[in-house]
DNA sequence: GGGTGCATTTGATCCACATCAAAACACACT
DNA sequence: AGTGTGTTTTGATGTGGATCAAATGCACCC
């Protein structure tokens, strides 16, 4: 598949998700919020998201310090979540996509910690906090799931930990890939070429590292046959080896 | 205070803990996870945390991919979290201290997703899930709390990433030294004298470091007149000056 | 179609922290 | 007090990734 059938591939199956109205019907609902609730409970917890919000690429879906009421499961596009520090220092703490929700970390001082930035035209569905405290009251399924949600958060950023902690840059940016590739899967997209939304310097902050050391390493994969990149399209050609940067390191 | 008082006094405190039974009681809970409960909503909640568990030092609470069944509470001492990776490598996640919740990474996927070891002997108040999961559908006020903390937990790791990501090396120990003593402010300890109850190599897994990165910049807060150290003794003398070590970076 | 601005690549050099090594120290046990 | 074990300190050296610099490429816009 080329380069061009690709992007037009994504954003069919991106344009066909937003004629859909309720979680009944969107084809995320087993990766979102709603997943693992039966028909019923799906039903009941469908006017819980009526209000759907576009937010355009460089826009922010929410910044830090803003006051929180809402989280956002992100119904198309993609997104980067970055903090910035006091001395003007930032660095991205994630990246968001299709199914996944967003804003979790303003509940607990009722502020959002963290800015919220589009990279692509996005869509994303609005869950009022207040309500769904409520429904989940009602409805345990969906209580349950939200913990999960959130305890899985807390889990991807002890990954993200061990990542900044332990990796050496090229098994975090193969990590990085491989994440990405397997989310991408999850979706119903093709794991092994797809079009990344951010730049490399992006890249490089979330994972600790300048986007020169980032541009080098994708250079490297590329020279040692595990993928090709041209500018922001990749494509993977040896899932194994990437993989073996990662497990076969130092020792 | 000398180093022999400072330590009376935080076992002395720490026993007197131990007399009192429910969360009623519990010196902690205003920090803890019935922290901002009515009166009737804590006694509601009392015999949620109905059983206690003593870890000794060096001891697991729980181990990464045990079955998850509850979370825990800390109720005096000190504890480590840490992942370890296929390869053998791991890394401290963090560390926790009175009132602060364990455990709820598990809830995402049923599995302990890290260990929690005792760093000097322990007690917790274990809350079963299940239980937690009903009641906090009918107690809101347990319910938001509940939330709240696991949220806080997740501004707690996008701190660390950050700390990983972004610092250089004295300041995330000064960083680290400082998040120590306000916790500890928090629960009535000095704020400006304290044992550390983890090694170097501990510190230096939870900060990204090695050991001897961590002791050197030990001895250069010591030689600057910041802090004074003596093995797990800390003193701090210049809270600010250890500010600006970290607010005063490069630029 | 050519210009402007940002993203990316690649090379050369530097430096913060890791690594290696050894000594000093603290604490538990006998 | 003496011995063993693990922790901490300190020094000497090495290196992975940062930094600095410059060229190239791509997208957007007049």
């Amino acid at each position: 598949m080329s380069r061009g059938e690709l992007a037009r591939q994504q954003s069919t199956h991106l344009a066909l998700a937003e004629l859909k109205a309720a979680c009944v019907n969107c084809n995320l609902r087993e990766i979102c919020l709603p997943a693992g609730l039966s028909n019923e409970e799906l039903a009941q917890i469908d006017n819980l998201v009526n209000v759907r919000r576009k937010v355009k690429r460089g826009e922010a879906l929410y910044r830090a310090g803003e006051v929180f009421d809402a989280i956002y499961a992100v119904r198309s596009g993609f997104f980067k979540s970055c903090v910035t520090y006091e001395d003007g220092r930032d660095q991205v703490t994630g990246f968001s996509m299709g199914g996944e929700i967003l804003g979790m970390d303003g509940i607990g001082h009722g502020i959002h910690n963290c800015d919220a930035i589009a990279l692509e035209d996005s869509e994303v569905c609005s869950i009022p906090y207040v309500r769904l405290e409520e429904l989940a009251r009602e409805v345990s399924g969906l209580q349950r799931h939200f913990h999960k949600m959130m305890s899985r958060e807390i889990v991807r950023e002890s990954g993200v930990m061990m990542l900044l902690g332990v990796m050496r840059a090229e098994e975090r940016i193969a990590a990085f890939l491989l994440n990405i590739s397997q989310r991408l899967n999850a979706r119903g997209y093709s794991p092994l070429e797809f079009n990344l939304r951010m730049t490399r310097e992006e890249i490089g902050s979330y994972l600790g590292l300048k986007l020169e050391t980032v541009s080098r390493a994708f250079s490297k994969f590329h020279n040692d046959g595990l993928i090709e990149v041209e500018q922001k399209f990749v494509r993977i050609i040896d899932v194994d080896g990437l993989k073996q940067v990662y497990a076969h390191h130092v020792n």
